[in-house]
DNA sequence: ACAAAAGTGTTGAGAGTACACCCATGC
DNA sequence: GCATGGGTGTACTCTCAACACTTTTGT
């Protein structure tokens, strides 16, 4: 620390603002969408934005993060991960502002729409036809976008995205949308069954053919496939 | 943002101060070390810490880390990514300050030893025999360090604490002090050469026995190697 | 019976692992 | 020649990817 020489004290320096962003996913008509608000006010405004505020003086960095999730979407106790902190000096015009940025996933199902509490217009996007947004969180987002698809690689991140029972067929869909590319059917269950992340429930789903056997994700199973990447 | 209510504004709040700190791996006595300064000061006098620093008002955050960086070791343009921000309200006892972590890796011979210029003890400590750090500085430590680890399972990071020209056998060292496991050499070399990150220089290092040919990164290549982990 | 969707088996190619072996140099 | 360390070949196993196939439901 600098100031371990005696020539400098905390209150010797200038501080910056701190914020969080948050970069909520949910996945609806076949698409990866994400939360953005529009911001009301100078700057950038009316400018589509990600939800985000200012990290209270006595509030840790990720409850300030869980409470920006919760006014947004209504829920809390959803995956939520750090992602990166953005520290560019001109990034936003009012002064010197640090964000954190974080990854939310939510189930489509969970998410309570909030009435317009604040007359702040909130609504989801798709990632393939994103509005301009304001500050650099085109950027953050892209992070968040290239850290999910790397992450569904190797992890079972994925599970975050559907309903507490799923089959494995809205598994692979979920997978295919976020990487882009479709999946061998076979393969992609043969995967699944060695890395013994889920279980089936014994209950099954109507369809129009076949009934699908439902799954659940396994309580106890490491979050971090060790094994191998979960896709080609 | 929740400012874009129009109830708050940047100037409202109560701002944290905001440091860097820089966990500085190198590869030493065939240990894995890490840089610690001694602290001169209230709080935590006396105990090692981390090397870091406030983040000016005016200054990027990367550019503060390699500040810092260059301040304690005289080493510019070495490998520095950033780890992860820690925020916790308690996690300094003199007011709310938030740091971000970054992780260094400097080649040895690299290092040009500073002339203790402001009477702050630095010095290198065997990441197997720690001393009683400051702050959440051991948590931090330990991140980088699993981090580190990690990233050398799918990524030619290793290359960083080297030389620009080494042997097989000292790249595989490296790679066996970090992780702290032996590998066999057949495969690490078959490894390596697939993922196509080396090449040779077309010199050669005398040792007791044959000489070994030394290699050098290979610029051109993807940091990233996609194919495999490049060990067991 | 047929369509639709779930779910399985097979096969060849390549990667991972273990281990034995060969090569070049100094003494 | 022999010790020393660099460098390679081989054989067995496992995983991957592609693709054809079987099963169970509704109509």
């Amino acid at each position: 620390m600098t100031d371990d020489t005696g020539r400098y004290d905390v209150t010797r320096y200038q501080r910056p603002s701190v914020t969080v962003d948050v970069v909520i996913f949910t996945l609806c008509n076949q698409e990866l969408q994400v939360l953005l608000i529009q911001r009301a006010r100078w700057p950038y405004e009316g400018c589509w934005a990600l939800p985000g505020g200012f990290v209270e003086i006595d509030e840790p960095l990720e409850r300030a993060a869980v409470r920006e999730l919760e006014e947004e979407t209504g829920v809390t106790d959803v995956y939520l991960e750090q992602l990166f902190t953005f520290g560019r000096t001109d990034r936003d015009p009012r002064s010197r502002v640090i964000t954190v940025a974080y990854l939310a996933l939510v189930a489509a199902e969970r998410i309570r729409p909030r009435a317009g509490d604040d007359a702040t217009d909130a609504r989801w996007w798709s990632t393939y036809a994103l509005p301009a947004l304001a500050f650099d969180h085109r950027q953050i987002l892209d992070y968040a976008l290239t850290r999910l698809r790397y992450k569904l690689e190797y992890t079972a991140v994925g599970f975050e995205l559907l309903p507490q029972e799923f089959t494995l067929a809205e598994l692979q869909g979920t997978y295919e949308i976020i990487v882009g590319e479709t999946l061998d059917k076979a393969n992609f269950r043969k995967k699944l069954t060695r890395a013994n992340v889920i279980e089936p429930t014994g209950q099954f789903r109507q369809t129009a053919g076949r009934p699908a056997r439902l799954y659940r994700y396994r309580e106890d199973a490491v979050a971090e496939v060790k094994a191998r990447r979960l896709f080609p």
